[in-house]
DNA sequence: GTCTATAGATCGATAGAC
DNA sequence: GTCTATCGATCTATAGAC
């Protein structure tokens, strides 16, 4: 904290923002659609117009930029969950989380959630990376279980057992989803949202007709 | 077929039993491991002790390789099925399924599902290894429609909703499980079987201790 | 901060001897 | 069927000019 002090200004000299974000944006797009090893710095150059070495000014080494890439992913969703902190009811927050996740399906060629990624690549990953990743599925976990407690409490929602147990459940669904509607449609997708709605809340949501 | 009358008698000249088995064993595990992008030839080479040509001569693109593999698995899958297929009860074959999934955990690093590892890094395969997933998933999806829809007419399992879009969520929880098994702790896919089996069953099944 | 240029490693793949 | 040897492409990473 407080190390703008005595940093420099942080200007913004040509056409980007600011390159660091821009790399890590990026990076965060093509590592949910290609996976962390199936991308390189040059796809990230070519995309942003920049030369490899500009790169690694940034994050000299992959593992760099990795690291940063989850850790931010981590902050974005924690402020989420801050700004959804004060809305009505539990089952409206996880409506919003199941939201964000059919935004990542409907997004071009469908993202992954980096929870996915890391799980499905974890063998390949650095020490370093698996502590972030392990972290981020961690600050998940925790939330989906508080939500799932508090909105049966409200009467909202319903299931059986233990919500540490549902929470996996829900979890590991919505993630195995989006790699499935890859193989075999996105409307696999959507019969899992409107199947987890059906169990949580006794009723049959509507949503739109089969593509 | 009838290609065995005018061909080589495929006799074994040296150690391994056969070499093109051995390799797709091999890479099958590591893929499962590390992902398909996340091994190479040199990774089954040493492994085997052979070099990497000897690879390629019987599979000359890693693309091959691939198709191979994934083609093997669903036909090994298909005996799987066949060999369940007058078990009891749907229950009891779907338990078995599950228990490959634990097979899976509890091997050496945790092997991902097939389907997961292909989902997961779907942006980065060839059309043809695509078609392969896809009819792969394909397969299991019908086997579990049709499993899940026999035992609740034989009122073995209970579950709302269309046997469709329960397999999806069934499905799709069991392949995400083991990938946040890896993040979070072999414990979390325990406690995902449990659940499930509560959920499907209406009785809390017992699991060992936490380990 | 971004560039040119390049090192060093690894990868997929092929040619040809045995 | 497996080997040695090697090619060309790609990748991570660094040095140094601007």
């Amino acid at each position: 904290m407080l190390q703008a002090a005595n940093s420099k200004p942080r200007r913004r000299p040509r056409g980007q923002p600011d390159t660091r974000s821009a790399i890590l944006s990026c990076a965060e797009q093509l590592m949910q659609r290609r996976g962390f090893n199936g991308f390189s710095y040059q796809h990230i150059a070519t995309q942003l117009g920049l030369r490899t070495a500009a790169i690694h000014y940034h994050f000299p080494a992959k593992d760099d930029l990795g690291v940063a890439l989850v850790r931010r992913y981590r902050e974005s969703f924690q402020n989420w969950v801050r700004e959804l902190e004060f809305d009505a009811d539990a089952w409206t927050r996880l409506q919003a989380y199941f939201r964000t996740y059919l935004e990542h399906l409907e997004s071009d060629e469908g993202r992954l959630c980096p929870g996915g990624v890391l799980g499905a690549e974890f063998g390949t990953l650095s020490d370093t990376m698996r502590v972030e990743a392990r972290l981020l599925m961690r600050e998940i976990y925790a939330w989906l279980v508080l939500t799932l407690e508090e909105g049966r409490r409200e009467g909202k929602l319903r299931f059986q057992g233990d919500a540490y147990d549902k929470a996996v459940e829900v979890g590991a669904a919505l993630q195995g989803g989006l790699q499935i509607a890859r193989l075999a449609g996105a409307q696999r997708f959507r019969q899992l949202l409107g199947q987890l709605e059906l169990e949580l809340t006794g009723r049959k949501p509507q949503i739109g007709p089969l593509p």
